[in-house]
DNA sequence: GAAGCAATAGACCAATCGGTCCAATGCCGC
DNA sequence: GCGGCATTGGACCGATTGGTCTATTGCTTC
């Protein structure tokens, strides 16, 4: 078995990195310095490089947000009050970070023409969450599921990108005020 | 005065390629094959390179988004009718194309910690497009016209993401469908 | 301690990057 | 035809890119 914390250390790295400046914005040797590893142990853990960590780091950093939604919808004591606490919950999670960082997914949409695999993961990683909101509708007797999954799943996209652009989470407060209008 | 031709040339080619690829996914070899020029007429127009085309190209292209804005209200009885037709347009637009060009602002949003001019540059057009709905807002008697432009421009970003992702404007005809229920 | 595998270390590669520079070209008023 | 400026054409540059390859290290099992 390999030792878990290099591999760790090289997705923890490329995901903040991309995050931050998109796949194409990254080179591999910011990651491998900002991992504190060298080229070898990338192409060990990760045989086809560049692209496989970013599919690595993608599904990584989605399964992340996907149990912050189930752990957040888990307390809710309706589906709007969860959707209202999933976005107070990212809210508070791009505030405590000194740089506003992209919604992981974001980071390698741009680079799907170049790799094709990247647009795939992509839109795995979508899906689940929509599957995933989706899931929690439905259990809490939500009457549209379906579109109120996508639906809650475009405003968190929309405040997340204009986050991003202004640096700062006041696209999450003002769209968690318009929740909160709906409880 | 220089013939607007080459000029424009290049920031056609710029647009369309970093809408597909993003700043940094996009070379300068490849922008200049698009427009059929040589790298001499590149840095004649935009004697700061490839930072200052890319501004040039968002701007235009977040001009020729305004104007959509425009034409598009004009035509609107109400405010929520308007923004129906807002996202229907975009919607036509986006699904004309061979491939679903992300929003011009993104294209050049993950290159922003590398070039602050950018950052300056998105935030201004995002700026720009609030701005232009709040006042179709207000003209029409929108009750809340701050938050309805936010949250009109969040909707849409967030529909142009995942539409993007999917290769595929079925985002946005769900988010018309959520935006024809409120009329 | 020797064999053997997991993992690291980093030299090295061709290709491409953004950018600089200057000669050549085309078009203008004269 | 000529001077002069706007624009083009593209060679050239150092730096960096993603990727390959091999030597070495260190642990584990006999």
């Amino acid at each position: 078995m390999s030792d878990p914390t290099s591999r760790d250390r090289l997705i923890r790295a490329a995901s903040n990195l991309f995050r931050q400046k998109g796949y194409s914005g990254v080179g591999l040797s910011e990651i491998l310095k900002e991992a504190g590893l060298p080229k070898g142990s990338l192409y060990y853990h990760f045989p086809k490089g560049k692209q496989e960590l970013a599919e690595a780091a993608t599904r990584w950093a989605g399964a992340w947000l996907e149990r912050l939604l189930d752990a957040t919808f888990a307390q809710a004591e309706s589906f709007d009050q969860g959707a209202l606490m999933v976005c107070e919950t990212i809210s508070a999670e791009v505030a405590s970070q000194t740089h506003v960082s992209a919604c992981p997914v974001l980071s390698i949409l741009q680079a799907a023409p170049l790799e094709p695999q990247l647009q795939i993961t992509a839109q795995d990683v979508y899906g689940s969450w929509t599957k995933c909101i989706e899931k929690h509708a439905k259990r809490m007797g939500s009457p549209q599921p379906e579109e109120a999954a996508f639906s809650l799943h475009c405003k968190l996209q929309g405040a997340w990108v204009i986050a991003f652009a202004q640096q700062s989470n006041a696209a999450f407060t003002q769209l968690a005020r318009e929740l909160r209008a709906k409880i």
